[in-house]
RNA sequence: GGGGCGGUAGUUCAACUGGUUAGAGCACCGGCCUGUCACGCCGGAAGUUGCGGGUUCGACUCCCGUCCGCCCCGCCA
């Protein structure tokens, strides 16, 4: 950190007061005076006349400063570095026209200072603030406030905020409270990893910051509330991603007596008219329903990017008798074979083939990448070819459409790697291919999800306990839990999933009856979900809901992929936020007050 | 928990196979310049090569450890 220009003799900005943000003062105010201001964007001095590039929120305009007709304004001026507050009284004067800036939305004008007022000075800033700067993003974190000056992150915040409004408006239309639920809650056995927050009253208690208001809003279905929305923050203390900070908003909505088709109405509708309003996008309608059990198969992803003209095919069945023992071995152990064909693959030559499967194995952790490329002739060449009884080659070939110029990728392995291995091939080799189908939008729902899915051998909620099955899989869950299937919905968008909801278990026996599948005893179900099995009792209407995760949409819109460009303050991936770098260290008597005590493992400081 | 990529001036990068005093653009500072808008010209300052150790006559470069950033797998109901 440089030290403050302690030289600089700063002005009070008296009676000043601004007529105009920079980009308002137009052609029609010429001869007009303004007072506008704002930053020093840039300087240009001329040893005579002088330039400043005046930057606020709306954008840049240029002043100029005469020595000969200001000269108390133009000698100030000649003390501007950038990055100075600045009051400007002046006219407006139209350039001539040789001298009208195209590039400026303000180009045609500028401001005749008569009165400059240098309200604060600056110190250099680390970098440009320009959209075009290429910066570290380690160095813009820490620099937040000069990264937030950049257009880019103007407009993104700015979009976000249209995003809330539209949200309030919309669904405030269609008869939602906006009710908040606290921050200080209680920790859930269910689900992430919970922040706690320590107790002092109640010493070794602790609360939890919310992952969301889940059974809040159940509760407040419950209480009568009828559709209650909130953008509520929500904390989950896991690794991060690109599209995945600690803390995240989500658009969190419930409503009572609803079956699923009208929560999806009211999605696609608030969805369609949110993207219009906010970012001025048209998405296509009706969103596409796809079957959970489709996008699997077909994609490999529950949140597919189905612009991509590429998809997998299930070969399972063709390897459970087979003398090809490395994919028969997978399919004997339960673990299936899948393709991802893609034709006219002459673009992807051998050495990127080995990228390719070097990329595969080192960071997706896959056990090889095995390929079979058709040649112009129809010969079959690849690793595995030597492998594979004619009848197999012919089923393959059919299946996957195989032709001069194909490549074919396989996997074999569990359900869930197979998919994601495929899945991110997918996407990557249909960017680098360009196999978009061209549309700007794809959203869909994905619908028909599993209720339970097994893991290590025991049966997990696919996604939260209190999610409620289909009515008609209701009979299954005892006999058949697997094959019960959820009200669970997503809305996907362009391989992103923007939200996720269900209906809601009413009925406190179903919420027993999945609670103990779950391998709940009596006595930790009445334990742990007890308030909520009392409030299901207490005249529970049927409700469901949704939540959207707020920052992704405002991800989309500002045509980002990475959630850090939509936050004002975000955290790093290991979780710090580097301007005012917390997480931090505290004063042992504010630990003394919550009874805590700091165990240091050997080896740190 | 694991894998990949990266860390050299404020910043973006360069520095051959280990070999003179670690360079350049932009930014910054000073001077000059009355129509620039990537202003121009002249001059200047600026570095613990993330940190620690090792190998070597010699380390930005090689080795080990460690910290930080980004991307991904796991994880995220």
């Amino acid at each position: 950190m440089s030290a403050p220009r302690e030289s600089v003799r700063l002005d009070g900005q008296g009676a000043l007061r601004r007529s105009h943000l920079a980009t308002e003062v137009g052609p029609a105010l010429v001869d007009g005076e303004v007072v506008v201001m704002g930053w020093v964007h840039s300087h240009r001095d001329h040893g005579g006349v002088i330039f400043v590039d005046l930057r606020d929120r709306s954008g840049l305009l240029q002043l100029v400063f005469r020595p000969d007709v200001a000269s108390r304004a133009h000698a100030r001026a000649e003390e501007l570095h950038r990055e100075f507050v600045l009051a400007a009284r002046g006219v407006v004067r139209p350039r001539a026209t040789e001298d009208i800036n195209p590039k400026l939305p303000t180009g045609e004008i500028e401001i005749e200072v008569h009165e400059l007022c240098i309200l604060n000075s600056a110190v250099p800033p680390p970098f440009a603030i320009e959209n075009e700067t290429e910066v570290d993003e380690q160095v813009r974190l820490r620099h937040r406030l000069h990264d937030l000056r950049r257009p880019v992150l103007q407009n993104a915040l700015a979009l976000r905020h249209r995003v809330y409004q539209s949200v309030r408006s919309t669904l405030a239309g269609q008869g939602f409270l906006e009710i908040e639920t606290p921050m200080l809650t209680k920790a859930t056995p269910e689900g992430a990893r919970d922040f706690l927050v320590p107790s002092r009253q109640y010493p070794g208690a602790f609360y939890a910051l919310p992952q969301s208001p889940q059974l809040l809003k159940q509760l407040l279905m419950i209480a009568g509330f009828d559709r209650y929305f909130q953008i509520a923050r929500c904390f989950r203390d896991e690794d991060q991603r690109a599209d995945r900070q600690l803390e995240f908003t989500q658009v969190d909505l419930e409503m009572s007596f609803v079956a699923v088709d009208d929560v999806l109405q009211l999605l696609e509708a608030l969805t369609a008219r949110v993207f219009a309003e906010a970012g001025g996008v048209a998405l296509p309608r009706p969103f596409p329903r796809l079957s959970y059990a489709d996008a699997m198969l077909r994609y490999g992803s529950d949140c597919p990017d189905t612009r991509i003209e590429l998809e997998l095919v299930d070969l399972t069945d063709l390897f459970r008798e087979s003398d090809f023992r490395a994919f028969h071995s997978v399919v004997e152990s339960g673990g299936i074979v899948k393709c991802l064909p893609v034709h006219d693959a002459d673009a992807l030559s051998r050495g990127e083939l080995d990228r390719l499967e070097l990329f595969v194995r080192k960071e997706l952790g896959a056990r090889g990448l095995a390929w079979i490329r058709v040649g112009a002739d129809g010969a079959w060449q690849g690793p595995i070819v030597k492998f594979l009884s004619e009848s197999e080659r012919a089923q393959i070939a059919r299946r996957t459409a195989a032709q001069p110029g194909s490549l074919l990728f396989f996997q074999a392995d569990s359900f869930e790697h197979a998919n994601t291995i495929l899945a991110r091939l997918r996407s990557d080799l249909g960017a680098r291919l360009g196999r978009s189908d061209g549309r700007a939008w794809a959203p869909l729902f994905i619908v028909d999800f599993p209720l339970f899915v097994r893991e290590e051998g025991r049966l997990q909620s696919a996604h939260m306990p209190f999610v409620a099955p289909l009515d008609e899989d209701i009979p299954l869950l005892e006999s058949a839990s697997e094959k019960v299937r959820a009200t669970h919905y997503d809305v996907v968008l362009n391989g992103n999933e923007l939200g996720s909801g269900s209906l809601r278990n009413h009925r406190s026996a179903v919420q027993r009856a999945i609670l103990s599948i779950l391998g709940y005893a009596k006595d930790q179900m009445e334990q742990q979900f007890g308030f909520l099995l009392n409030a299901l009792d207490s005249g529970a209407p049927p409700h469901g809901g949704f939540a959207y995760g707020l920052d992704r949409i405002v991800m989309l819109l500002a045509g980002t992929d990475n959630l850090r460009d939509v936050i004002a303050f975000p955290k790093t991936q290991r979780g710090q936020e580097l301007l005012m770098e917390s997480p931090g260290e505290v004063a042992r008597a504010q630990l003394d007050e919550l009874h805590l005590r700091v165990v240091r493992e050997r080896g740190e400081s």
